[in-house]
DNA sequence: TTCGCTTATTTACACAGTGTCAATTTACAC
DNA sequence: GTGTAAATTGACACTGTGTAAATAAGCGAA
C-alpha cells in the first residue's frame, strides 16, 4: 500500500481497504479511516457522499486492481462441462479470501441499508451467473442429475461466502482443504459422484 | 402472543421476539421494544442490563418455549447411523425457521458485539454437539467416507442457518426442497451416495 | 504578481439511539 | 395507613454520521 503520488480519493480507498480488510464485518469509522489515510474526516465527504458509498467504491475498486474479468476467462474457455465447473470453483474459491474482508462487511451492512444491499445483490448476482454458466455446460453434456435451476441454486450456496467464512474461519480450514472439499461437494451434489 | 396476565420480563421478550422476527438482522431499537410491549423504554433496563442481553434473553425463552432438548431426543434414540443423521437434519432443518428472525438478528450483532458474540457460538457449539453425534454414529457403521472431524465441519456448514437462509430466501426455496436437497448433499457428502 | 478555481482543513452543529440517573408515581402487602 | 417494589417521567452524557460555513493552500492563467 504505498501512498505516495496517489490521488486523495485513492488514498482514502486504500485505507478503507486496509481497514476493513483487517476486520471483517466491522465497519470502520469514518474518522479512522480520515486518520489512515491521512486526511481530515470531512476530506471523505469531499469524495464519496457517505459511508456506505465509501466501502461500495473499494469493492469496485478491488474488483479493477485484481480483474475479476480475467479472473473468470479461463472458465468461460474450458470445453467440457466437467472441466468448467472446475475452473469455475478455482477461480472463485480463490478470489474470496482476498475481498473477504470488505466483502463481510457490504454483507452485513446489507441487513440494514439498501444501498449496501443493492451493491452486495448485483455481485452476488453476478457471481450466480458463472454458477448458472457451468451447470449449463453441465447440462449440456448430460452430466447433471438434477434440475438445472435448482443447481444453480445450490452452486451458489455451496459457493457462498458465509460458506467459504464457515469453513476456514469457523472450521479453520486452510484454503486448500476448502477448495478440494468444496470441489468434491459440488461434483457430488451436481452430478452425483465425485 | 397473548399479553394479558404475564409478567412485565415476559411481555417484553415476546415483543422484542415478534420485532425480531418480523425483521430478521435488524436490531430492534429499545423505544421500539418498549411499545410494543406497552412499556416505558426505561423499564426494559430494569430486566435487562442492555439490549444484547435483553435478545439473548429472547433466544434462551425461545429454547424453553420450543422445548429444543426434546426435539433432538428422537435423534439421539436413532438406532443406525444414517437413521441418526436423518432425525437429525429433520429436527434442526425444520427448527431454524421458528428461530431464524432472532438468531439471524444475534448473527449480525455477533460481528461488532463480543456478548453476542459469545452467546451465538455457544448455541452453534450445542448445534455443532448434533453434528458430530450423528456423524460418529455413521462412522460407527462404517458409513462414513472421509475423516470424522471433516465430517463434522462439513455437516456442521451444511446445516448452518446462513445455508438455509441462502436456499430458502435467496434462491427461494421452499422449506420441503430445501430438507429434502439438503438431506441429500449431507448423505452424498458424507456416506458417498444418497 | 494577482485573480480565480479547486481541494482540503477547521470548527460547529443537528440528529439518532444507547445507556444512566434522580425524582416521582402507582400498586400491592402487611 | 405505611412501607416496599415496580414502573414512569424527564433529563443528560456519549458516540458516531452527515451537514454547513468560513478559512487556508496550491496552482494555472492573464
Amino acid at each position: 500500500m504505498s501512498s505516495e503520488n496517489l490521488t486523495t480519493r485513492d488514498r482514502i480507498l486504500n485505507a478503507a481497504w486496509t481497514l476493513l480488510e483487517s476486520n471483517p464485518g466491522v465497519a470502520a469509522r469514518m474518522s479512522d479511516i480520515a486518520k489512515a489515510a491521512g486526511v481530515s474526516r470531512q476530506a471523505l465527504y469531499l469524495h464519496f457522499p457517505n459511508r456506505t458509498e465509501l466501502f461500495i467504491a473499494v469493492t469496485r475498486h478491488q474488483d479493477a486492481v485484481f480483474g475479476v474479468q480475467n479472473m473468470l476467462a479461463e472458465s468461460r474457455a474450458a470445453e467440457t462441462g466437467e472441466a468448467r465447473l472446475q475452473a469455475f470453483i478455482t477461480a472463485w474459491g480463490n478470489y474470496i479470501p482476498r475481498i473477504f474482508g470488505v466483502a463481510k462487511t457490504l454483507l452485513v451492512m446489507s441487513e440494514t441499508d439498501t444501498d449496501a444491499a443493492k451493491a452486495w445483490n448485483e455481485r452476488m448476482a453476478d457471481m450466480r451467473e458463472g454458477c448458472a454458466a457451468a451447470v449449463a455446460a453441465l447440462a449440456r453434456d448430460g452430466a447433471l442429475v438434477m434440475d438445472e435451476r435448482e443447481a444453480t441454486d445450490l452452486l451458489w450456496t455451496v459457493l457462498s461466502i458465509p460458506t467459504w467464512e464457515h469453513l476456514t474461519r469457523l472450521c479453520g480450514w486452510p484454503q486448500e482443504l476448502y477448495m478440494s472439499e468444496i470441489t468434491r461437494l459440488a461434483r457430488l451434489g451436481l452430478c452425483g459422484r465425485a
